[in-house]
DNA sequence: AAAGCACCCTGTACGC
DNA sequence: TGCGTACAGGGTGCTT
């Protein structure tokens, strides 16, 4: 599932690819897709732009061209590829992009939650996340402010993009099982040090991930623009890893479901 | 403000 | 073998 490091990974690998190409035309193969504006126009309006650069914000992928945004949010099983026209397309391939290099942008999404935006300005569409996590002005302190404001449970709140913008599922309960944090811990509730743990446990482990070009999961779901694997999945301490013992105390990690998501943790080792 | 849930989808894992 | 069904997941929107 792309998270943060992934769509991090995803665009980077974007960026090396598309900067300097130009669209020359676009095939819609499954409406929905496209999120705004409707097919035709969309169809219409990409013809000719030229990719200025590839960047991320929160999970979204934002590709700048020369005169409007293309934004991509992946979900759960979106991924983006740049190939030869040659290669066959596959069933779940649902918007094909025509480079002038012969080559093709395509974005595959088995379960068809992924979106894509063609916009003016990318603020419609990402003005309402929350911060950067692993921005350089991104503060402990700044952290500490908008923790305090909020009463909820922590797992939730990690998940909410509107409270920090990148961390899905596999991140927030990792994050929480460095911090040493229970999932169902109240926002409200931690200390100075607990918070400034949580600050530096979401950082590290997103860093780090970035770092290792994100997660891919036994199902293989994840790949970067070429295909690649990621191997974060091996500095996994909870997330997928019910009953197995911890690493720090040799406890077995406890899966339960908070706010529809299943959430991995360590009764022992979070509190 | 927070929490619960349905919804969107399909592949996979399961029970029978 | 083959069917049906539950489930996972991110985000939005609705209701309580």
């Amino acid at each position: 599932m792309p998270e943060l490091p992934e769509v991090e990974t995803v665009a980077r690998g974007l960026a090396t690819q598309l900067v300097g190409r130009t669209i020359e035309s676009t095939t819609v193969r499954w409406p929905r897709t496209i999120a705004v504006p409707c097919v035709r126009d969309f169809e219409a309006r990409i013809i000719g732009r030229t990719v200025v650069s590839v960047g991320r914000r929160g999970k979204y992928v934002v590709v700048q061209l020369d005169q409007c945004y293309l934004l991509i949010h992946l979900k759960m099983s979106g991924r983006l590829m740049v190939l030869p026209q040659e290669e066959p397309l596959d069933k779940h391939t649902h918007t094909v992009f025509d480079l002038d290099d012969g080559r093709q942008l395509r974005f595959r999404d088995v379960r068809k939650f992924g979106r894509v935006y063609l916009i003016e300005d990318p603020a419609q569409v990402t003005s309402s996340l929350g911060p950067e996590p692993l921005a350089h002005d991104f503060t402990l302190d700044d952290f500490q402010r908008l923790l305090s404001r909020r009463s909820g449970r922590l797992k939730p709140l990690l998940l909410n993009q509107q409270f920090l913008a990148g961390l899905g599922n596999i991140y927030a309960d990792e994050s929480l099982f460095v911090a040493g944090l229970h999932p169902l811990r109240k926002a409200d509730s931690l200390a100075p040090e607990d918070q400034a743990r949580l600050y530096a446990a979401i950082r590290s482990v997103l860093q780090r991930a970035v770092d290792r070009r994100g997660t891919t999961l036994d199902d293989g779901g994840y790949v970067d623009a070429a295909g690649e694997a990621g191997e974060y999945q091996s500095d996994i301490s909870v997330y997928g890893r019910t009953g197995e013992p911890c690493s720090v105390c040799t406890g077995p990690i406890e899966r339960i479901v908070v706010g529809g998501r299943s959430t991995h943790y360590c009764p022992h080792c979070q509190c």
